[in-house]
This record gives C-alpha cells, sequence and structure tokens, in this order.
DNA sequence: TTGTACGCGTTATCAT
DNA sequence: ATGATAACGCGTACAA
C-alpha cells in the first residue's frame, strides 16, 4: 500500500510525461520559453492546455525562495483617499506578474508591525507601506529584510528605501494662503482623527498665518475619526466659541462638506458669510453647492508610481531617484470666491 | 562543496536542535500544544522566542496542501459600499487564524472568473464572491472545487454554497413605496452604471409603481459609473425631459447627493417642490441639508456574518441556514417629508 | 508522547 | 538544449 498524499492535481511531471520531456524542461518552458527548443516547447504547451495544468504557488516560492507577491498596508479600507490609492494600485499592477496582499492598520502603529512581519515573512517581491511615520522596529525590520519597499502618501526625510507622496505641509500652507488671498482673514483650522500627517497639515496651517502675521489662530480638533456630521458638529463648536470667524480650512474633504451642511442649516452664506476648504478633492467637491474649494492631490497616480518604482527596484534596476513628490494643486471654487 | 539553497532563516530543524526535540514535535507544539509534554513545550517555546523562528508559509502550503487564506473578490475597491463591507470582513477576520486575499473584477465577469481561477489554485480556505451574477463557468468552478463559498450582497436563488445579503428588488419596492405614502405621484429613476443589482432595484420601483397603479415611469438611467456630478447630470436631463417630476428614487447615495446639488443650484425647493430617496444610506444623508432619505443596508454585518459563515463551515459544521437575509431598512428623513 | 521516513511540487546545481 | 539529482521546510502516516 502505498502512501500517496497527491492533491490530485495535474502536476509539472504530468505534463512532462504527456510532452515527452523532463519535468525541468517544462518549468525552464513556462518561465522562459527562450531556452527551450521550438519542438518541445509545442509539445509542451499543448500539453499544459490538455492538461490544464497550473502551477503550484506553494511550491514554486518553497524552491525558488520568492513569490510574486507585492504586499500593502494602508491605515483604512473606508477612507476615500486610500481606496483611491488602492485603485492607482490595483491599475499599475495589471499587466505585471505581481499580485497584491492588502493589510489593514486601522491607523495603529503596532498592527502595522505585525502586518510588516506577517507579510515578510511569506517573502513578498516587494512591500507598500503608508506615510512615514513607522515604528522604529517596523524600519529596521523593513530595512534589513533586503525587500524593496516604498511608502506612500507622504514625502519627507529619511526614506526606508523608495518613497511617492507629497508635503503635507506645504499643501496645507498653500490651501491657507489661498484664503488669506481671497481676503479672509480669521482662518479656523477643522480637523478630525489628529493623525500625523494632519498634524502636518496643521503645521502648515500654521506657517501660512505666520508669514502673513495673523497670530490668532483658531483651532478645533478632535481625536475621532473623520464624517461629514463631524464636521457639522466642528462648525458648530467653533462658532460657539468664536462666532467671528471668516473662513475655515478643514483637514479634509468630508469635513468640509459637513461644515457647508452646518452653514446652509444655519442660514450663513457661503463663501460671503463664511470661506469653506477642503483637501484631497475628492468628487464630490466639485458638484456641491456652491462648489467647494480643495487641495487636489494625485492618488491614483501616487498608488500607480508605488508600483512602478517597485517593480523597476525587484527587477534590479533601481529607479534614479529613489523619493518622488508628485506634489498638489490648490483648486479654488465658489465656497472661497468672496 | 555541499550545495545548500538554504534561505538563511530559522526553521524547525534549528528549533528542534535548540530544544533538543525532533522537528515534528515542535511542529506538533506549534499546532496543538496539548498533544506535547509540558517539558518539550517550554523548551521548545523558549527556543522559537529565541532563535525567532517564522513559520514558511508555502512550505505549510505544500506539506499540508491548505492554505489559511479567505479570498475575497469584489468588483470595486473605491465603491463605498464595498469599502464598508471589506472594513466589515477586516473586523471578523481579526482574531481568527485566516488571512485575507482581495481581488478586484472592476465590474467585469470575466475578470471575476481569471481571479476566481487564481485564487482557487492557491487552495484557499475560503471563498467570498460579490452577487449572485457569476458566469456560468465561475459558478462550476466554484462548485466543483470542495472550497467553502460565500455570496455576499444580495440573496437569491439557487446559491453556489452560502449567501449573506438582502433582496435588492425588495427594498427598492419599500423606497419608492414610501415615497408613494408621502405623497409622491410623478416619480423617476435615477440610475447609473446599470449593473444587475441596480437593474433589480429598477424592478422594485416598478413594483411599486405597479402596485399603486401609477403606470408613467420616468426613468434616467446611464450605464457610466455613478458619482455625485452624475446624479446631478442625470436630474438636468430629466427636468428637461420631465419638468413635471416630483420625487427621484436614485439608484445610490451619491446621485441622490448630487440631484440634491442640482436641485439647488436650479432653486428647486426639496423635498416640498421634489422629493429625494437614496440608496444605502451613508453617512453624509444624515448630515445634508435638507438630509437626506436612503434605505438603510447593512454592510458591515454582511462583511462580518460572510466570515462567520465561512469559518464555520471551513471547520467543518456547516451553518444551518445557507441563505442569510440581513433586510433593510427605509429610513425617512427631510428630503421626503412633504 | 515522541520519532522515523517520506512525500508535497517545484527549482537550483551540475553534468552531458 | 536537456536531464538527473537533490534540496526547499513542513506535515502525514505509521511505528514505537
Amino acid at each position: 500500500m502505498k502512501k500517496s498524499r497527491r492533491s490530485g492535481k495535474v502536476t509539472l511531471s504530468d505534463v512532462a510525461a504527456a510532452a515527452g520531456v523532463s519535468a525541468i524542461t517544462v518549468s525552464r518552458a513556462l518561465r522562459d520559453s527562450s531556452t527551450v527548443s521550438e519542438g518541445a516547447l509545442a509539445r509542451i504547451e499543448r500539453a499544459v492546455a490538455d492538461l490544464g495544468y497550473v502551477p503550484n504557488v506553494a511550491a514554486q516560492a518553497l524552491a525558488s525562495n520568492r513569490t510574486n507577491i507585492i504586499g500593502a498596508i494602508i491605515p483604512s479600507v473606508t477612507n476615500n483617499v486610500f481606496s483611491d490609492v488602492l485603485k492607482g494600485i490595483y491599475n499599475a499592477i495589471e499587466g505585471t506578474p505581481y499580485q497584491l496582499q492588502l493589510g489593514n492598520t486601522r491607523y495603529t502603529v503596532l498592527e502595522e508591525e505585525r502586518l510588516v512581519r506577517t507579510f515578510l515573512s511569506q517573502r513578498p517581491a516587494g512591500l507598500i507601506v503608508s506615510g512615514i511615520d513607522q515604528s522604529p522596529a517596523t524600519r529596521e525590520l523593513l530595512k534589513t529584510s533586503g525587500v524593496p519597499v516604498v511608502q506612500i502618501m507622504e514625502t519627507g526625510p529619511d526614506p526606508i528605501d523608495l518613497m511617492v507622496g507629497f508635503s503635507h505641509r506645504l499643501a496645507a500652507r498653500a490651501a491657507v494662503e489661498h484664503l488669506i488671498e481671497a481676503g479672509y482673514r480669521r482662518i479656523a483650522f477643522l480637523g478630525a482623527r489628529m493623525d500625523p500627517r494632519t498634524q502636518r497639515r496643521l503645521l502648515g496651517y500654521r506657517d501660512a498665518l505666520g508669514d502673513a502675521k495673523i497670530d490668532e489662530d483658531l483651532i478645533m480638533t478632535t481625536p475621532r475619526p473623520s464624517s461629514v456630521i463631524l464636521g457639522g458638529h466642528l462648525l458648530g463648536d467653533l462658532l460657539a466659541r468664536r462666532p467671528d470667524v471668516d473662513a475655515v480650512f478643514c483637514n479634509n474633504d468630508d469635513i468640509a462638506l459637513g461644515a457647508l451642511f452646518e452653514a446652509q442649516r444655519r442660514n450663513i452664506a457661503v463663501p460671503s458669510g463664511l470661506g469653506i476648504c477642503g483637501f484631497n478633492d475628492l468628487e464630490y467637491m466639485e458638484a456641491a453647492t456652491p462648489s467647494l474649494t480643495s487641495v487636489r492631490t494625485h492618488r491614483l497616480q501616487m498608488g500607480a508610481t508605488a508600483v512602478e518604482l517597485l517593480a523597476r527596484a525587484i527587477e534590479g534596476n533601481r529607479p534614479e531617484a529613489d523619493v518622488v513628490d508628485l506634489g498638489f494643486d490648490v483648486t479654488p471654487r465658489e465656497s472661497t470666491r468672496r
């Protein structure tokens, strides 16, 4: 009694037998057809098709000590910003031999570290991580892994490896400068989930006010996750404390939309009574009445660029630039047209 | 000269040597600590910690012919509806031994089939697919795979295996009945990306009008992907053709929001001049001014239930019910309060 | 409770 | 250009 543990699936040897060659020849034919004679190749291709051969990725990974997995670790799957980046990643990964594996940190550094460990243990071809605020342990893991890594969403000094994003501080500063140019003076900052990127946008807000010698800053924030409803609450709280505010720079577009709805509820005219500026330029900002000013960020391109940088690094020709700054565009609309 | 292809990583045998036992004992200890003596277990745990042992998943998969991967195949990562479901999946999968692998069909049946093949070739523990409109080939692949499968988003006859969702037709019907009860009579249907689920919502719209003996139906649709801006355009087109319309049932919330903005632009009062009802009840519907009526669907719970059904099926105790109907709730708000 | 022997399906190495 | 052989790291089957 033989003890067979075979999976019942067609294997390389089955194909080899059918094609009248050895298993290794089939393996080579599948990986690089130029290393096999025309005749053998033709027979192998037929056999593969006839038998419906599908490679066993686990065996490939075990034997070669490599995978074609690109891991992406992002803080949230429901945040529109990250889902756009993800879409860009999927778009770019199509047509490459790579497969995406997704991890969700829910905005916690510890979960990020756990995910990095898990992913690295699978010997991924490359890794995408979000932001520049990894724990020291995570940075160390990534640096010593030998796996190409891209940090996305943000640029900054001291990249782990590759990097694509933009400066949130400069972007926020430009937005607030726009408000100042539009004639607003008592400009508030509305922010939720004060994560590191939001903190740096707050710095940009202060930069702009400082440059303009406006020294009162009106800052309303909450650690709670951002939402449209929260945007309304934040504006309400702000007005209770400082009814004389004349514009709000919102941490993101959901908050800006919520602020608009709240202003409408209170019959505050936008932009004459209150200017509103968001951040990210989601699709609905243009559609709103009045249309809402925002800072356009290049999210799809960010995802696509991340994949391209990784692909090049994996294939051995490291990109010239390790850091790609995709910039941003302040997009003025009716909500700040005084 | 030995030809070693070792990866340089710590293996089971390394741990075994350090603990003074054989590799298989370590293997057992890690999978089911109750099958190993206390003393051995303690030494093994120390060795694992000391050496920083991380299991090689490829080797595990190859030897056992199993993985702990749950594959999820969804049509879009940027659609809020699916990202909520995804969030529910991630929430539920935490604390289980399973890992999620995500596929993105971009709403094409062929890409779905390709992804199902790819996923199945990795011998996943279970699979989540979206909707009930798989190609016959995909259905066959899934049915014969022996892998537990959950269809999510929608209920219907003839499940492939497990199923969790709700009836889009009944939900749409209930929404339109609400509009009729509110006193609206010339009710239009605004729809984008007329995918099968949207088509079934259209049927529900017709059901309600038929029951109420309202026989004119005002249907404005486009195959283009849904967006807030598109919602505005659809309402504009509708008004050009039928200025006497008194309410719109929107295929989804983005379209409803776009319709609201367009109505504001045209100084059409909502709800008195135009009633608006959306579908899915995204967060911003409650925040809008006026707040927008919608149909609440249980997206997080849908994702969570899918994982629970799968987990039970994987572990051998099939759930009592193969089909879970999560239902829906019409949520009336200011936009239909005549 | 523990161990021995071997197979899982593929690729690396070396030889022809 | 092709093949023989061994190795990748782990789990299964069976024995002790």
